[in-house]
DNA sequence: ATGAAAGCGCTAACAG
DNA sequence: CTGTTAGCGCTTTCAT
């Protein structure tokens, strides 16, 4: 066909290798080379390959391709929660990083349930991806360590595992705390309360521990103040309500900023004012939290950096670096939530 | 090797169908079979073929297998950006269908940029995807379909295309916003605002366009209190404020409740009183909405259906349904935000 | 009920 | 610089 089609091409239309070959009356090896630019190829025969490429609009099959090569320059990321916005920036981080390393990211939410995150990670594995990265409170070590066995090299973020099993990148979660803790302190908080996750989340544990100890070591621990709650807005409001009938608290530390969200309402509505007479700290700082109201006190997790960090890590494996083991520090990010006496409410406060 | 190694495999071990095959004194034929369940097989080699898969911890190369069957049982889903919890939950109402089905579902975050959209559009067909479902305000039409062109089927959402290229799932935008305008009317509002998005959205401008028209057809429309802006938090911060100093208003319509959030802030740095003074309405309904203060009133689009209807659609067309547009009708959440004289807001309200 | 041969679309390893 | 021959791991025919 002489090239009367314009560029609109055919639906369906799946030209082969060898079609181009043979349009270009080369062979499908001189074809490959073009693609690939390795080897040298005459500029003439190049030209008349691109063009009969162009002509056929044709691309390569990339199953094929990692069939043959057994490599894919495909990365996964199982995330268990998209409709927390802790992940999805984690996720934003990893995309970012893939693509600028030449990798592509395809992510598998799985819905709170560890049956799925073995499936997506075997489903993953079965498409070709090179590694992954997995995100996973729920899988047991076992499991985990088995199926990410399968993969060249893999990244776990939040969790520490042996490092036969995979590199990991977690958050010093006991840092994070004890910088809420001490600006509560300092801005002369003496009965601070906890809002906990479950400790099916082990960064919860963590934090809830550290927070214990920490009080504990200030002579200022009463386990009264310490309610483990479901991780929604929701149950934190009722957790919170029912916190203000048991015990008196004048700061109260939650364990993501989702949770503190249900919790500021919480107070709110009950009529007590944040900050001054309860201050009230989150965690990750969602870009949600600068907007709530009061601003959000919270703990700034790196998320992004976690996600390019996981990426970053994984590349290395793939190209034969040693496992290692991040460790991301916290910050804490002050707003009006935490502050004492802001009468007027400065506007952009926070949002640096 | 004897039974030893108990059931903890090698890492990196890849044992093959021909491994099996052999191991189970067969040919690779009759492992096939027994794996799809095809063709009859006689109980005996059944199992000896499963024990040998067992024992050799084998799992079929999905790469392989498409390449020789070109199908995958994968989707893929393409959103713009994940940090906008309205996406987050298309996709998460897609992943609990596409499972569902027996498909995977793959993610891919692209972030804000009309060659990446392309890129994961590629690269998705590329690893074998057999269908696609992409949200897309940026790529132009023509690129779009010949992009498409190249899968089975192809779902297309939050935007109208030709059903050549591809079924649609589209929200009644028009709708929405007269909703939020009655319920604004009704509530003794006449000079109500509007903070829209840029053009690049489509589904702003067919908002702002139903608000010009609902008003003008009421008598109340006044340009003056339209605003376009970015569409996040921080730019309708700013946006708010000078509309403040600009026109007056009892009311302010935004186009997403990131958007309203950030207005809702001003509103309030600014000594404006919501929704005595000013009542405000978003849109989405993302599940932070009803954790502002005051709990944000917002046109609730069905987030979770459009993922599900997107991929029941897919796969409809996959097995060889004709293209189809479905569209979904959004409904008013009403919330403090948009009542009045709401004195003590009462514990729970708008969480239904 | 099972096996043998051919091929999916590509790359790898050698020729020339 | 370019072409030929083998596979990658699986599913299809077709035989048996």
């Amino acid at each position: 066909m002489p090239r009367g089609g314009v560029s609109t091409p055919k639906a369906g239309s799946k030209a082969t290798m060898a079609d181009v070959a043979r349009l270009a009356g080369v062979s499908k090896q001189t074809v490959s080379r073009v693609l690939n630019g390795t080897g040298r190829t005459s500029e003439k025969t190049r030209r008349r390959v691109e063009r009969a490429i162009r002509e056929l609009n044709y691309r390569r099959s990339g199953v094929a391709r990692s069939l043959a090569t057994n490599s894919s320059l495909t990365l996964g990321l199982v995330v268990p929660a998209l409709d927390n916005p802790y992940y999805a920036d984690i996720a934003q981080g990893a995309e970012l990083a893939a693509w600028e390393e030449g990798y592509n990211l395809f992510l598998c939410n799985v819905f709170q349930d560890a049956g799925r995150e073995a499936a997506a990670l075997r489903s993953l594995e079965d498409r070709g991806a090179d590694g992954v990265i997995v995100d996973t409170p729920r899988l047991p070590e076992g499991a985990l360590a088995e199926l990410l066995g399968r993969y060249k090299a893999a990244v776990v973020i939040g969790r520490e595992v042996p490092l036969e099993v995979a590199s990991s990148i977690v958050v010093d979660d006991a840092a994070g705390v004890r910088l809420a803790l001490e600006a509560l302190h300092a801005a002369g908080r003496r009965r601070v309360a906890m809002l906990a996750g479950p400790d099916l989340f082990a960064s919860s544990t963590v934090r809830r521990e550290a927070f214990e100890r920490y009080e504990q070591a200030c002579g200022l621990f009463d386990p009264a103040r310490v309610v483990i709650t479901d991780t929604s807005s929701e149950a934190s409001f009722a957790a919170t309500r029912e916190l203000l009938t048991r015990a008196p608290f004048d700061a109260l530390v939650c364990f993501n900023d989702i949770m503190a969200a249900g919790a500021l309402r919480a107070l709110q509505t009950s009529g007590v004012r944040v900050p001054e007479e309860v201050a009230v700290v989150g965690h990750d700082d969602i870009p949600m939290a600068a907007w709530l109201s009061p601003p959000l006190a919270t703990v700034r997790v790196p998320k992004r950096e976690i996600g390019r960090r996981a990426v970053a890590t994984l590349v290395a494996s793939l190209s034969g670096a040693a496992a290692t083991r991040v460790v991301l520090t916290p910050e804490l990010r002050v707003r009006e939530s935490l502050l004492q006496g802001v009468a007027a409410p400065r506007a952009g406060s926070g949002m640096g």
